[in-house]
DNA sequence: ACCGAGATTGACAATCGTTCTCAACAAGCC
DNA sequence: GGCTTGTTGAGAACGATTGTCAATCTCGGT
């Protein structure tokens, strides 16, 4: 039993690719811009690849994802638990540690007989150069 | 300036017949499998209207919606803020207060300069009795 | 360096959830 | 009862994501 899920993954022009593409992004993007940005970079990577390439990353706990607006987006961050602090304008993301938030999150499920936690926390709003843009 | 955006709405037996339908699963549903059991109950309503509906609804403060796996979600909750514990298999809610993550959400965020804020608090785990059943 | 098994790729079709369009309809108001 | 105007619904349109599958490439073994 406990299958062996040990998926061998290839290293491979375009999975590095996505990488840098994504270490070089500041903020979180989307599939779609990652794509666009390495096409216009003269790289040329399928679109299904990009998709599957963040994937994986993100499944190695080598890429954060969160879902806004309908879409997935990435970004590369610590790989130590953490949340983030977004800006709905820019984009500028701010990673934020919450040790008190964690506890209360673990105790209050606990509370109610829940198992296998998981949970999303992120705070959005306008950092302050965008909100002075107005 | 300062337009006046008050939306004249109306009542209509679809948006009811929705409302209705929303208050009685205790569950988060999405729009589709709200559109499903109307129409196997009987009441006959369209599918765009369910949409338009249940985003009336969320923004009326009538009801939360959140996002998950791909889709949105939305249940008829509780007027004043708060944050959920989801049981990822059956789908029962709790409904949760923290006056203390409130705090820090916006504590953390004047630090950093951000204003506008929003932010979801979601945690997802398996309740008592779905963990039971394994 | 050469092979071969099997993972990976990419162009394109297919899905899926959601929104748009617009003519027919109905709620609220005189 | 009429009128004004928000509402409805069937179907098209959309945008993001996933599936298909033959051609290609990686990498361990030789
Ligand atoms: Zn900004
Ligand atoms: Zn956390
Ligand atoms: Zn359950
Ligand atoms: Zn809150």
């Amino acid at each position: 039993m406990t299958a062996d899920d040990t998926a061998p993954r290839r290293t491979t022009r375009q999975r590095e690719a996505v990488r840098e593409a994504l270490s070089a992004s500041e903020e979180f993007v989307s599939a779609q811009s990652l794509h666009q940005s390495l096409r216009t970079g003269g790289s040329t990577v399928g679109l299904a690849t990009v998709y599957r390439a963040l994937a994986a990353l993100a499944e190695d706990g080598e890429a954060d994802a969160l879902q806004s607006g309908g879409e997935v987006l990435y970004r590369a961050c610590t790989p130590t638990h953490h949340h983030h602090l977004i800006c709905r304008s820019c984009g500028r993301t701010v990673e934020l540690e919450a040790a008190a938030v964690e506890r209360w999150a673990g105790r209050v499920a606990a509370e109610h007989g829940f198992v296998e936690l998981e949970h999303t926390v992120d705070i959005f709003g306008l950092c302050a150069e965008c909100a002075a843009e107005r």
